[in-house]
DNA sequence: CGACACGTTGAGATATATCAAACGTGGTGG
DNA sequence: CCACCACGTTTGATATATCTCAACGTGTCG
């Protein structure tokens, strides 16, 4: 029983990668490429729902590649004002920025119970050496995340309370259907109200309010962790939701 | 005279790169580093104020290192509501990040007229073969972009009118100073209240009563595209400014 | 059962948007 | 030289969105 456990672990651990940049224009990795970066895998570990792991300033020597659960990058306000500026999910290379930033601007936290797998600079340096290809898909995939930081500009400068909260669901509904971790039109989003407002700029208990209104209109229903879509196309529109910015090969699925 | 003047443009043009990566912590180009950039520029352009260059969408080819001038990148929702989503200066590569990800999902455009320098992709791919140390110098710059956009983030999702303009006003004049482009705490930013409203995600009216207020504060003035700084820690406090996310090797001069 | 985290609701305060008008100022053409 | 215009800015009055504070539900877990 035990030998099969750890049989099962440890092909578990050769699959970290297994989701990352998946159906991404352009840069989809090769069996080949997916191995090498395997291999720089030094350890897989699991870690606590809502832990800090990186503090801004902190010098960091490893990468972490989400391999199951979600965690957050934030930044805090000298007077505990909060903004998360990104939410990963499984498949994600949460700070890979690191490797060539070497230290980091702002925290790094999980949202829920999270397996990560490890990935130490000094391994990643010589994996890519001489693979200027996969360097380059490596670096794309820092730069989605600029992209992802960009669709949150605009949404939380420019959209009010129901459009901010629109547009983050759709987005998150189409980045997990993408990971095929969506069943049609519902799909788990185990983050709080307080999150989601850290998330879009607002108070939970405006964005109580907010979903309500869009629960109450029909476009979108969110309870315990779960969200349900009413109208892909309706919340998309009151989100002012375009998904060019997530570089999908096939655009989210229109299911039903 | 004619020759003399096409010198002085000739020695200008091997100079593109002169500010690039100045006073950022570890990531300093050498001098051989330098040559090998300069050497993939095709072209050195003017472009008139105001003008886009690259819509989103569109595949490009080249990228664009702005040696002089004001440029913007900005997303417009479908009801004509602008977010700037960068502002860069002279000596910035205004998007690279084309490079890897070769279709952009935002707009950039000239605020003032500016000079640009053209670097064609397959000569910046051909050159930076086999250079691992200098494509990890790139990358860099791409992810200092990027860490600013969180900065705008935590700027517009969790400061008030006041110190949004405030963390904008501290942010620009650290990084001109990085560039040599200030006078004390006085530097020209070639903006309108307007478009100083995009960045913050203000209307244009509220930027100028903020204005006022931080005038009458003895904070900062700002008329004309000439803004000076009244008091850079009450201006920094103010705006919650922390000058950590851009990675400079000193600090903004504490002048005066 | 009680404690705690999370969510909901209400009333009132505040910040920001909106609309409209007026004001400078630099440039242009008569 | 003046009249005029375009553009950016300022100001006022009012509307609206969001926040704040406080109370109350509701479920989960020890």
């Amino acid at each position: 029983m035990r030998t099969n456990t750890a049989r099962v672990e440890a092909k578990r651990d050769r699959m970290s990668f297994e989701r990352f940049l998946t159906n991404r224009r352009g840069v989809e990795l090769s069996p080949q490429e997916r191995a090498i970066l395997e291999g720089t895998v030094s350890d897989t570990r699991v870690v606590q729902a809502r832990h800090t792991v990186v503090e801004p300033g902190e010098v960091v020597t490893t990468s972490t590649l989400l391999v199951k659960g979600f965690m957050s990058r934030y930044i805090d306000g000298p007077t505990g004002l909060r903004q998360l500026v990104a939410v990963h999910v499984a498949g994600e290379f949460v700070d890979l920025h690191a490797f060539p930033m070497r230290e980091l601007d702002h925290s790094i936290a999980t949202l829920t119970d999270a397996k990560v797998a490890v990935v130490p600079h000094a391994s990643l340096q010589k994996a890519l050496d001489g693979r200027e290809e996969l360097a380059r898909k490596l670096w794309f995939s820092t730069l989605l995340d600029a992209a992802l930081h960009r669709a949150w500009l605009f949404r939380v400068g420019r959209l009010d309370g129901v459009g901010r909260v629109a547009h983050f669901f759709c987005e998150m509904h189409a980045r997990l259907d993408a990971a095929g971790e969506t069943q049609g039109l519902q799909f788990q989003l185990p983050m709080t109200q307080e999150e989601v407002g850290e998330v879009c700029g607002l108070t939970s208990v405006h964005v109580s309010r907010v979903l309500r209104q869009l629960r109450e209109a029909g476009l979108l229903s969110f309870r315990g962790g779960l969200a349900e879509i009413g109208s892909q196309e309706r919340l998309a529109g009151r989100g002012h939701f375009n998904p060019q910015y997530l570089y999908l090969k096939t655009p989210p699925a229109r299911s039903q």
